[in-house]
DNA sequence: CCCTGATTCGC
DNA sequence: GCGAATCAGG
């Protein structure tokens, strides 16, 4: 597998827009991992936050009130749209309480704002929308988030609440079951997601789908043209 | 163990 | 230029 133009530029919008390479590489096909890193480097791609690299200890927090760093008074952005396949649908909103959001805004500046009356020390709430969409706190609310455990990494809004909680392709490993269920363009496809039969891209049952017996000649079907122009389409 | 990205180095 | 092997932190 050759690094095309196009695979190319696939790789510096999944690399840009956070993806892992594991993920790229995933989503490219034909190559490893340790290709994709190898080619993001000599294309010269900045590294993004590695687990490997030390942080730089950048203890530049001048301000005293607040050394952790306190929620900025606009909210993050969500990530980018960022078409890894063809979505199915277009990317929803993100989630947010209708009524929080609206106090939201208010509630971060005060919190921004010297506090005549010596505030004793808040910690600073951590509070963020995330891609799978867990709802902001506000600063004096200790209950958790409504969805309790924030992504390990920004992705991509999930294109459609149809596939919530099932492997979309940017699920997908080595070591779980890559048979898709329903078809590429509807709602809800995604793919089995079950561990995978060691050594093979499908779990066991799907194996017995995917790996038949060979037959004679003359009983075989023609094969099917096949379903996909290519990678990507766009 | 799993994951991650960075780096090296033979091809 | 490419990417497997290797390294090293989380």
């Amino acid at each position: 597998m050759s690094w095309t133009d196009e695979r190319i530029d696939t790789l510096k919008t999944m690399w840009e827009g956070g993806q892992t390479a594991s993920q790229i590489a995933e989503a490219l096909g034909g190559v490893s991992r340790n290709a994709v890193i190898g080619k993001a480097h000599r294309l010269g791609l900045q590294s993004r936050p590695s687990p490997v690299k030390a942080n730089d200890a950048d203890k530049a927090a001048p301000v005293a009130a607040a050394p952790a760093p306190a929620p900025a008074p606009t909210p993050a952005p969500p990530p980018p749209p960022f078409a890894t396949v063809p979505a199915p649908t277009p990317a929803p909103a993100p989630v947010r309480d209708e009524v929080e959001a609206d106090d939201e805004p208010a509630m971060a500046a005060e919190a921004a704002v010297e506090t005549p009356t010596p505030t004793p020390a808040p910690q600073p709430i951590l509070r963020s929308v995330g891609p799978g969409g867990f709802v902001r706190q506000s600063p004096g609310e200790q209950q958790p988030p409504a969805t309790p455990a924030p992504p390990r990494r920004l992705v991509p809004a999930k294109p459609s609440a149809d596939i919530a909680g099932k492997t979309t392709l940017l699920d997908l490993n080595d070591r779980i079951c890559k048979w898709p269920l329903g078809h590429p363009g509807e709602p809800d496809f995604h793919f089995c997601g079950d561990k995978v039969n060691p050594g093979f891209p499908y779990c066991v049952e799907h194996c017995g789908h995917a790996y038949q017996a060979q037959l004679p000649r003359r009983d075989r079907r023609p094969p099917p043209p096949l379903p996909f122009g290519g990678p990507r389409v766009r």
